[in-house]
DNA sequence: CGGAAGGTTGACGAAGCTCAAGCACCGTGG
DNA sequence: CCACGGTGCTTGAGCTTCGTCAACCTTCCG
C-alpha cells in the first residue's frame, strides 16, 4: 500500500492527504523484521532535499538502513514535546509541523514551520531532550532518524557527515535570518512579504506552484512567527490585496506580483 | 611567550590584554613546523567550556594537533566577512567579537556576540561560506580549527564528534531563545533585563564576577541585537538605575538585584 | 444545523521610533 | 599640557506604527 508509486502520490497530493497509516514508531523496539513497506530512502521523492541527498546509491542504502520506521502524525498531535528526551531527528516526509517554543514566562512563540523534506529535532541534540514542541499543521508523516545510529553512519560515511553538518548549520542561518526579520527595523509589511516570498521559494522547491498555495497555519501562528499580531497580519494581507499584490481567500493565497513583494 | 602561566594571565587579563601577538595564521600553509608556543588545548583556560570539553588527554592531544594556529584581532577587525570562503571553525581564546549579518536591502543586525571559550563560524558550513562578519570588540585572539580536519577527526573520536553536534545543536538553541525574545510579546525593558542576566550568567560561568562588568559592546549595537533604537537601550538603563536595579556608567554595568531584573 | 475556531475590520491608545540638541569620553596632535 | 574632533551616550518632544479591545463575519466539523 505504500509502495513507489503510492508514495509518489502520496507526497504529491501530500495537502489533502488522509491516508489511514496504522504502523507506529517504537523506538525501544530493538530490531523490527525488515518491512518491504517501510521508509526508503532510495524511493522517497524527498531524497534530493532531506538527509540523503548527494549520496551515491550504496550509502543511500545504508542511511536506509538507519531509518527503519516512519511515523505518522494527525493534525494537531504534537511529535514531540519540550522536556521529551531526544533520541531521532524526524524528516518530514509528508504533510507539515510547527515547532513552538514556550519561555518560563511568556506567551509561546512559534520558532520555525517545517515542509515536506525538512527535518526537525536537531535542537534537542545538545541537552538530549528536545527544546521545543513540533505539531503537524496537518495530517502528517515523518521518516524517524535514531540519531545515534545517524551518528556512527556519520563516522564512516563522509559525505553524509558532511551533510548532517551542513544541515545544522543551514538551521543556524535560517534562524538568524529570521532574527534579521524580527529586529525591528523591518516593518509589518516587510515581514509579511518575505514571509509569502519564503513560503513560496519552498513550494517551489518542492515543485508545487510558487504563487498559489495554501497556507497550513492560523494567522495567529504567522503573527507569532513574525512577531506582530494576527491583526497584524490579517490587514496587511489584506492592504496587499487592495494593492494587487495578491489574492487571499481564508488560507488560500495567490501572489500575483512576487517582484512587487520583493520591493518591500 | 605563551606558556601555561602567561597564558592564564591573557586570559584573565583579557579585558586589557594588548600583548603585541605577531604570529599569523596561514591556513594554506600545509604543515607548519611544530611550535612550542602554539595553541594548546591541553593547558588553555578555555578547554572545559570549547570545544575539548569531556576529550580525555590522550583525544585532546589529538585535537592539539588539529588546532595549529590562533590568529589575533584587533578591535574593529573583522575575523571574517560575509561572501568569505568558510575553512575554519573558530574558538575565541582572548576578548569577544559580535557578528553582523546584512541583508541584500535594509540595515545590519547584530546575530550575536561572543565571548572567550565561545566558538564562531558554523554559519559558514552549509554554504562553504561565511553568512556574517565577525568583529572584534577588543583586541582578541582566536584558535583556528581547520573544519575539514577537524571532522576527519570526528571520524575517529566519537565524542569530540558529539560535542560538535552539541555545539551546533547550542547555537541552534541559543538562537532559538533570541527570536523568543525578539517576537514582539517582549517590552524593551523585559529585553534589556533578559540581556544584562544573559552577560552576566556567560561572565560568572568564565568566573568573573557575575554582577559587574564592563559592557565591551556599543549601545547601538545592543540595540540592534535586541531589535530596539540605542536611544531605547540607553533610556532602559537609565530607568533601571532610577529604580535602583543597576548602576551604570557608560560601558561599566553594576547589577544590584538579579532577581528583580529577572522578575521583569 | 449549531457551535467553536478562525478571520476581518474599526477605533483608540501607548510603546517605542525619529529627530534634535547637548554632554562625556578618549585618543591625537600641537 | 591642553585643545580639538570624533564617537558614543543621554535626554527631550512629537509622531507613527502597531497592539488592544471589541464587534461581527466566515468556515469547518461533529
Amino acid at each position: 500500500m505504500f509502495d513507489l508509486h503510492t508514495e509518489a502520490d502520496a507526497v504529491c497530493d501530500a495537502p489533502n492527504m488522509s491516508v489511514a497509516l496504522s504502523r507506529r514508531e517504537d523506538e525501544t523496539f530493538a530490531e523490527p523484521a525488515p518491512d518491504p513497506a517501510r521508509a526508503r530512502c532510495t524511493t522517497c521523492m524527498m531524497r534530493n532535499i532531506c538527509m540523503a541527498a548527494s549520496l551515491e546509491a550504496g550509502e543511500m542504502a545504508r542511511l536506509d538502513s538507519v531509518v527503519r520506521s516512519w511515523r505518522s502524525v494527525k493534525q494537531g498531535e504534537r511529535l514531540y514535546r519540550a522536556g521529551d528526551p531526544f533520541r531521532s531527528l524526524y524528516a518530514v516526509r509528508v504533510g507539515s509541523f510547527k515547532t513552538v517554543v514556550a519561555p518560563e514566562r511568556g506567551k509561546e512563540t512559534i520558532s520555525g514551520f517545517y515542509m515536506a523534506g525538512d527535518s526537525i529535532g536537531m535542537d534537542g541534540v545538545c541537552q538530549e531532550t528536545h527544546n521545543c514542541d513540533a505539531i503537524a499543521l496537518e495530517d502528517s508523516v515523518v521518516c524517524v532518524i535514531p540519531f545515534h545510529q545517524l551518528e556512527a553512519l556519520c563516522r564512516e560515511i563522509k559525505p553524509l557527515q558532511r551533510h548532517l553538518h551542513k544541515m545544522f548549520s543551514a538551521e543556524i542561518v535560517r534562524e538568524s535570518r529570521q532574527m534579521m526579520l524580527l529586529g525591528n527595523n523591518m516593518s509589518a509589511e516587510q515581514r509579511v512579504a518575505a514571509f509569502l516570498l519564503n513560503v513560496s521559494a519552498r513550494y517551489r522547491e518542492r515543485g508545487y506552484s510558487a504563487t498559489s498555495f495554501v497556507l497550513r497555519m492560523t494567522r495567529e501562528d504567522i503573527g507569532s512567527f513574525l512577531g506582530m499580531t494576527l491583526e497584524t497580519v490579517s490587514r496587511t494581507l489584506s492592504k496587499f490585496q487592495q494593492e494587487g499584490l495578491l489574492t487571499v481567500q481564508g488560507k488560500s493565497i495567490e501572489l500575483l506580483n512576487l517582484d512587487a513583494l520583493d520591493a518591500r
